[in-house]
DNA sequence: CTGTTAGTTCGTATTTTTCCGAACCTCAGT
DNA sequence: ACTGAGGTTCGGAAAAATACGAACTAACAG
């Protein structure tokens, strides 16, 4: 019983690390997504449940709440007749799409980028390196088009979830 | 030719906020790899070249191009007769690496959890979340593909650019 | 209309990050 | 052995991020 607590324990810090480095995340908010995450298809964490959890203020939960909130990484439910909220981490599918916006944005830098390099080109290597960058620019939309293609997927998986939960 | 210095100046801040946002770079650092980026192909900028253009300290220069290197997102190379240090972006493939080691990461994570949920599991949800959580790691897993073998292409134009560089 | 639950907001304390300058190091030329 | 170029290292200042508590609000229950 207590390794089972004490595993979790490391799993929650874990993907805090991974969150904090690779989202970007402060070190609660991480933690709270790490939690959602490992308890998510339970009936999913109340505020007042994560701050005893998380042992933070309730001000401090409330904005980690809202800050994962607005990046798309977490949703809430709410049950008519109970005025909690009911934090999940958001589905797959939202999540992917904020890789692929990640995507989107890299790619309009790297187009201003080759228009710029365009009216700039001075030597033959400068070319070549131009060809690179339309090479790299093609990579990153094939990753964009598997992206896309997995939400899809995840996408009906949901649809067909949530409409089983209204029957 | 004010219109071009302009135009430079708008993408190396751009290339500045995605780093800030998407590497978790420090600003100066983030707006050095963006001008070693735009001017890449060209012999790669000193020490003292990016101390000027930056307006900023030779100990912070010093430090954040130690955090480039160090984080594979830079290179250098010298001339032997001249102690200088020439600084360019990482090639592609050492770049694409950096993802593939993420998503590495990623997924020991994810191996990790799935363990702790097999001994946790006690509704029928559950067990069509851990699905869904295989499928997500067999999603990652061919992103990684797809990665490792762009990278073995940059791999291959890169070492041929070499070769001839020694010729 | 009073109390309670479920949070939010705001000002501030604390911690961490980022950057700087001064002193220092190291190698090459003289 | 002295000088200068090309950096590095260290202590601390300034700025930014993170978390806190107290006061507040909104909705509902009695």
């Amino acid at each position: 019983m207590i390794d089972i607590q004490k595993e979790k324990a490391e799993l929650v810090e874990l993907f805090g690390v991974f969150f904090e480095s690779t989202h970007h995340l402060p070190p609660l908010a991480s933690r709270i997504l790490g939690n959602l995450i490992l308890d998510s298809c339970k009936t999913g964490l109340t505020f007042e449940e994560l701050v005893e959890r998380m042992s933070a203020s309730k001000s401090t939960v409330s904005t980690s709440l809202n800050l994962l909130l607005k990046t798309n990484k977490i949703t809430y439910y709410t049950v008519s007749g109970d005025r909690k909220k009911y934090f999940k981490p958001a589905p797959f599918s939202t999540r992917l799409q904020n890789y692929i916006d990640t995507i989107e944005f890299e790619k309009t830098i790297i187009d201003k980028m080759m228009k710029y390099r365009e009216k700039t080109v001075s030597c033959p290597e400068e070319r070549c390196n131009l060809q690179n960058i339309q090479e790299f620019k093609n990579h990153i939309t094939s990753v964009q088009t598997l992206l896309e293609h997995t939400k899809q997927r995840f996408k009906e998986i949901e649809d067909k979830n949530n409409q089983n939960q209204i029957k």
